[in-house]
RNA sequence: UCCUCAGUAGCUCAGUGGUAGAGCGGUCGGCUGUUAACCGAUUGGUCGUAGGUUCGAAUCCUACCUGGGGAGCCA
């Protein structure tokens, strides 16, 4: 017989359907005569009632041996429940206890616990209702920003984790070594060896794939990367960890517009998608952690996204019937506060904030007809902030070559990104995109390290 | 890295100088449809660590450790 999930049971189940169902008990509830226990299999936020009568052979030994966190298989038929709270219920014939669960030991009772006890029990917490939902979004969004890029031709590319190019300027950087830390080799003039590591120079973990995605964009057009990136950065705040996961699309023939249009139809599309695949577990967070997930999600996908300028946005700030601890002014970069007013207060929905000056913003991004601004654009979400940084490259060679001097980086190492404007360059735009701020943003959840599963932090990497 | 708050039972917390507490959980018993079940009993502590003040410290002081929230950096 084969096995079904509990989430088709729990959405098309019939009565008198034979079953077969793998999972862990939930809960277990024993009165005089018979005893309730829910199964959870994590395909569904939803538990599966099992009934089980004081006849059933060996009844009392049965269910003291079905504590909370044992694994089971229930052979049965399902029956129209007679109880409040289920449509349908197993009666089973067969139950079969693959490993108890001390409950004298086992650390996770039927009550809430906070998310913090939670993260030191890492190996068992996707049991949890919460962070059961949590894992779900996050497959049913991972899946959505493939079937997005998929569905308009771009190709997802496998840009490398391991880089010798430490240019791209996005933070600290994690060393890759095999030398001797204890007894590194030394040159003449006192300095670590690098020549005899192993790349033959210092390598580290990229931060992100951004430059290899050019790379692949001046040969297929549409390209995007969906992968991990490192950031050594000693950041203690419910919005960073050092490794993340992070799309980057990247497109040949397109302008800070065209990129502005894909950002917003790519945020639409994510949401939309995983309203349709969970709507069990998006109601479980408006109701259990932040009742405006729905409306959120409803605004983003039914309504346009304020579009404003850099300098726009500056004078809404100047104009705002508020304090602000760090000051505005033309030229210095928005803070979070800033970015908070814009997005939850000003415009209530998120916003597009384009052409920033030059001087805050990277090398790489294209050099606007003033002068004094880049074609950047940021997407400002309420109470996430940054949840998209942006821009339309610098394809003209020797303006390019002046902003990486400008910026004091090294002209010979960036070789290869130079050739790329030297044959046949063409304008091109793209933006990265922090998938646990999404999810974060999706669920509602307040720390992004309970949109991950295993969260890698500064002196946090058990698990 | 900075600011700030907090560490007391398995969990969530109360206790602010004088005998260590509650709810939940666990255990035992009761209950014929429960669903955060309910009712009764019971179990459970080196009060984060190390010093100090005091007749007396969970409580006051110092240092350290760990965690939360905020900021910077950023995605």
């Amino acid at each position: 017989m084969n096995k079904t999930r509990i989430v088709q049971i729990l959405r098309h189940g019939q009565p008198d359907e034979a079953v077969l169902i793998q999972g862990w008990v939930r809960t277990t509830r024993a009165l005089k005569g018979f005893a309730f226990v829910e199964l959870n299999d994590g395909s569904a936020l939803a538990n599966l009632q099992v009934v089980i009568n004081e006849d059933f052979p060996d009844y009392e030994a049965l269910v003291k041996r079905l504590t909370i966190g044992s694994s089971v298989a229930v052979e049965g038929v399902l029956v129209a429940s007679q109880g409040k709270g289920q449509r349908i219920e197993v009666n089973p014939s067969k139950i079969q206890v693959f490993g108890e669960s001390d409950p004298e030991t086992y650390p996770l009772q039927k009550k809430r616990h906070s998310f913090e006890f939670l993260r030191g029990l890492g190996h068992l917490r996707s049991r949890t209702n919460t962070l059961g939902a949590v894992f779900r979004v996050r497959n049913a969004c991972s899946s959505a920003i493939h079937q997005f890029f998929q569905e308009r031709g771009f190709l997802w590319v496998h840009t490398p984790l391991i880089t010798a190019s430490d240019c791209e300027g996005a933070g600290e950087l994690f060393s890759v070594t095999t030398l001797d830390p204890k007894n590194p080799p030394k040159t003449p003039q006192g300095e670590i060896d690098y020549s005899q590591d192993f790349f033959g120079k210092p390598a580290y973990l990229t931060v992100s794939g951004q430059l290899e995605a050019e790379i692949m964009a001046m040969a297929f057009s549409d390209v995007y990367t969906f992968g991990p990136t490192f950031r050594a950065e000693n950041s203690n705040t419910s919005r960073h960890l050092a490794e993340f996961w992070m799309v980057e699309p990247e497109m040949a023939f397109c302008d800070l517009q065209g990129n502005m249009d894909l950002a917003e139809a790519f945020l639409k599309h994510i949401f939309k998608t995983v309203l349709e695949q969970c709507p069990e577990d998006m109601e479980f967070f408006n109701q259990r952690i932040d009742q405006t997930v729905l409306a959120t999600a409803d605004n983003i996908i039914n309504n346009q996204f304020e579009r404003i300028s850099y300098t726009e946005a500056i004078a809404f700030l100047e104009k705002a019937d508020r304090k602000f601890e760090y000051p505005v002014e033309w030229g210095l970069d928005l803070q979070s506060e800033h970015e908070r007013y814009l997005a939850e207060e000003l415009f209530k929905k998120p916003v597009i904030v384009r052409d920033y000056p030059k001087g805050i913003k990277a090398f790489y991004m294209r050099l606007n007809d003033d002068n004094q601004t880049v074609a950047a654009m940021d997407v400002l979400a309420p109470k996430i902030g940054e949840i998209i940084g942006g821009s339309q490259r610098e394809e003209r060679l020797d303006i390019l070559e002046q902003r990486i001097q400008d910026n004091q980086m090294p002209l010979e190492e960036l070789w290869w990104y130079r050739d790329l404007r030297r044959y046949g360059t063409v304008p091109h735009a793209g933006f990265g995109l922090g998938f646990e701020r999404v999810v974060q943003f999706m669920t509602g959840m307040g720390n992004i390290r309970d949109v991950i599963p295993f969260p890698r932090t500064p002196m946090n990497a058990e698990f």
